[in-house]
DNA sequence: TTCCCGTCTG
DNA sequence: CAGACGGGAA
């Protein structure tokens, strides 16, 4: 039976031929980014998953500040997790903080002060899937192994024409025997980097700038002026309008009531405005009932006053919009997770985006 | 408003 | 295999 299989996978003459022009539009076209000028692994894997799922223009901003502070494995290991996040704070997926520092706790267990230099060793640390193990060995260590990121499956889906998802079965394994077939003999650090470049700078999402690039000739999506149907991906689940009421209550110093929001969920551990839970709007009640209820989880006592200010801030498929309301504060104290701090402290430990949002958006209020 | 994305977990 | 997890660009 013929799934179209074969007339997909890619020859060796063909492959050769893909990957000397892809590694010439390479050494032309490759953006001057500051972690390629690193060959130092940690460096580097810093940078890799710092990119997993952040735009390359911010961690470009937070890349070196980042080793700064933590500049190898040692001292990654050796520091607070609460000063890691905050490292982090803003960058979003804060599991990837977490997984970084407990493989770098686990390195430094074993007494180890490097990375292992294999695909297979680095898989079994935290944080390391398929693509960050291949990204890392690839890179750092020359390992001949595919670093296959979503970049390099739009790439393939196009080139390939590939009727389905192409992180998704047999289209992900079309895309994964590709990706093997052009590494051959080319240095896999380059030819890695060269297929996740293309993909981020000419064959992109929205508008590939296909007049640029080295593929056209035998680039099926292009054959047929059909770029934009490609990759296939499965509907999106739609977005989730809810609301959430924030808490601003101020002490005479001007400092303000924040908290530590739990480990698990979203934001795990960052500092925020007291906040309720995500709310639909059906069942959301009265903004001074709301917060009632959130006093009494956080042991306070609230005098509600009316909305401050509003923003709207999405995460994962919550379009949120959060209101915030001056309240009067009559507990004494703040328990564990709850501080009276100054906006500035709340920031060096690491704000939610929503409330750094909320902060900016108080002055212009008042 | 839509879309993008690695890893882990259920 | 499906869903959770953020923030910003287009």
């Amino acid at each position: 039976m013929s799934t179209g299989v074969n007339q997909d996978r890619i020859g060796p003459r063909v492959a050769r031929a893909l990957a000397a022009d892809l590694l010439d539009w390479y050494r032309e076209q490759a953006r001057d980014l500051p972690w390629r000028h690193s060959r130092d692994p940690y460096a580097i894997w810093v940078s890799e998953v710092m990119l997993q799922q952040t735009r390359v223009e911010v961690v470009t901003g937070r890349w070196q500040a980042f080793l700064d502070r933590f500049p190898d494995i040692e001292s990654l290991a050796a520091a607070d997790d609460s000063d890691v996040l905050a490292q982090w704070a803003g960058l979003g997926y804060y599991r990837r903080a977490k997984f970084l520092h407990r493989a770098a706790t686990e390195l430094a267990d074993r007494g180890l002060r490097d990375l292992p230099r294999s695909a297979a060793e680095l898989r079994l640390l935290p944080g390391f899937g398929a693509y960050t193990a291949g990204a890392v060995a690839s890179i750092a260590f020359g390992e001949r192994v595919t670093a296959v990121d979503g970049n390099v499956e739009r790439v393939f889906a196009r080139l390939l024409a590939l009727p389905s998802d192409p992180s998704r079965g047999e289209s992900r394994r079309i895309v994964g025997d590709s990706a093997a077939a052009l590494l051959g003999r080319a240095d896999p650090k380059d030819l890695n980097q060269a297929l996740m470049e293309l993909g981020a700078t000419v064959c992109t999402p929205r508008s590939p700038r296909c007049d640029l690039c080295p593929w056209t000739a035998r680039c099926r999506a292009h054959s047929r002026d059909a770029q934009a149907d490609y990759p296939r991906r499965p509907a999106r689940k739609a977005a989730v309008d809810v609301v959430s009421f924030v808490a601003i209550a101020r002490d005479s110093a001007g400092r303000m009531l924040f908290r530590r929001r739990p480990d698990g969920g979203h934001n795990a551990r960052l500092w925020e405005l007291p906040s309720t839970a995500l709310l639909p709007h059906e069942v959301a009640g009265e903004p001074s009932a709301e917060l009632a209820v959130l006093a009494g989880e956080l042991g306070r006592k609230w005098l509600v006053h009316g909305p401050l200010v509003s923003v709207r801030h999405s995460i994962t498929h919550h379009r949120i919009r959060a209101v915030a309301h001056a309240v009067e504060d009559r507990a004494p104290g703040a328990a564990e997770d709850l501080a009276w701090l100054a906006p500035q402290e709340a920031r060096e430990r690491g704000l939610t985006a929503a409330t750094a949002k909320l902060l900016a958006a108080l002055p212009t209020l008042i």
